[in-house]
DNA sequence: AGGGGTAGTGATACTCAGTCTCACTATGTG
DNA sequence: CACATAGTGAGACTGAGTATCACTACCCCT
């Protein structure tokens, strides 16, 4: 639901106007993940008035609140998935462009591991896993 | 040493051409991770005649090879880095743009379990960390 | 409840990476 | 050494994202 993502906006001290009330409302209803060119198309074919400056503002905003996360697909594509603030890694779907959320999973004795191997410090990483979910390994 | 770039391309079954060559030149003489505007700034301060669009394709083509990875910075813009082509992930220094590579730590196990948590097939992953190199870390 | 400072907005122009096209060139095979 | 064809440079094009700026509407304060 929009509610959540409006909730956290006017939580984060920012004004609650319309224009972000239509863009979170277009956000809630996809499901996985989405671009920015695909809320620009969504929100032109409604006639919503809104600029295209605006739902890369949001979308800005929304990542900087944990809201929203930016994903490289592997075709080099940027994509956005709507998540949990907390630190977690996206699972996506190729197919059907689904997205799981998975926590932790062992990650840090990877990075400890790769640390003492190379002398770096590590300050941050990113994983992103491509696979095929549930119901496109079925349809198959 | 761009040789190895040229042999590895002569073993591809394409032409070594003079501009391949001079870029393969320019790519050996980086370290670190380099954009593809870093390699046309230098193409064009040395007044090679060689087009942008010949950088690009160089780049694919080193990428198909697995001689080149495109690594996406923590910041979202595209690098490259030059590389083995075996998998392997890399470790960016986020001061100096220094690159090491790192062969698989235990990243299986993680994508097992995040394969098993979420009932996804995992079909590729793309782990990226970024931190300082120890020269960094000393001179800081 | 209503006024006003200011965050937010839309239009539009712009930048920048990367792609496409096409006539031309140079490679290396036979 | 000729020739088919892979490769090339110039430049037009695309599409994502940013900058600017005058205008609008949110919401804080009283």
């Amino acid at each position: 639901m929009s509610d959540e993502l409006l909730r956290a906006l006017d939580q984060a001290g920012v004004r609650l106007t319309g224009p972000r009330r239509e863009i979170a409302a277009l956000i809630a209803k996809r499901d996985g993940h989405f671009t920015a060119a695909d809320l620009i198309a969504d929100a032109s074919k409604r006639r919503l008035g809104v600029g295209r400056a605006t739902i890369f503002r949001l979308l800005d905003l929304l990542a900087e609140q944990g809201l929203v996360e930016r994903v490289d697909l592997p075709d080099g594509r940027h994509a956005y998935v709507p998540c949990e603030p907390s630190h977690h890694h996206h699972l996506v779907c190729v197919a059907c462009g689904a997205i799981a959320e998975v926590e932790d999973c062992g990650i840090d004795a990877v990075t400890a591991e790769a640390s003492r191997r190379s002398g770096f410090s590590i300050e941050s990483h990113r994983l992103e896993l491509f696979g095929r979910c549930p119901n496109c390994r079925a349809a198959n």
